[in-house]
DNA sequence: TAAAGTTGTTCGCGATTCGCGAACCTATGT
DNA sequence: ACATAGGTTCGCGAATCGCGAACAACTTTA
């Protein structure tokens, strides 16, 4: 699954594999060791893939599909910052109310 | 890293070393192993125990904390989206504007 | 209370897998 | 034609894996 997974976001951002490579200072064979499926990379490996392709290590390890994180704000547990403040729980339902009030108008 | 989330959770849960090894059908030195540091897990037991755990691979890899993740909206990272439809771009740069002329006001 | 389990730790063993450079092919550019 | 870059595969030595065994410290059972 990793393997899969390492190629398409590969290609998709048009790298090759000796850049990869060089970004985690290992041989350009043991990359394609990790694409090909013939080699798993090791834990610490498989973290810095995720970080330099900006994704999870879920999604590379296939635990779950989706390659980003969506944050639903109607119904969001994370703490959300602008300009490194916290919102508040009413300002986050005024963005909310905006946004509906928004996307009603857009219809008519 | 992972040694010591996994030694963490499993005490929290209660757990034994051999009942997780039966888990995962494996032996109870080898779980042992990971907890002290001694094994690195393969990517497939790493997938297991997250599910095992209700965790995610991102925590016990030490990508992300325990700790919540905050969102900052003006270094939007992630999708966002509201009644499941995702934001514009333009949309967000309202919102932002809108809390930063909020605040401004508000000093007054 | 003696015997039988349970738990967690550590060890050595054989087998597996790792990471590497080398070699090779294809395509592209000089 | 030659050089360069990207991608694939191979064999090698080294590192690591997963396992059962053995052990001490408790706890449970008879």
């Amino acid at each position: 699954m990793i393997a899969k997974r390492l190629s398409e976001l590969r290609k998709k951002k048009k790298w090759s594999l000796q850049y990869i490579a060089d970004q985690l200072n290992i041989a350009k064979s043991t990359y394609a060791g990790y694409e090909s499926g013939y080699r798993q990379p090791s834990l610490e490996a498989v973290k810095e893939l995720a970080t330099l392709f900006g994704t999870s290590t879920d999604y590379l390890l296939g635990v779950v599909d989706d390659e980003q994180q969506t944050i639903e704000l109607t119904n969001t547990s994370f703490p959300i910052t602008v300009d490194g403040e916290r919102l508040t729980e009413d300002e986050i339902h005024q963005l909310i109310a905006f946004i509906r009030v928004k996307r009603e108008m857009a219809k008519k």
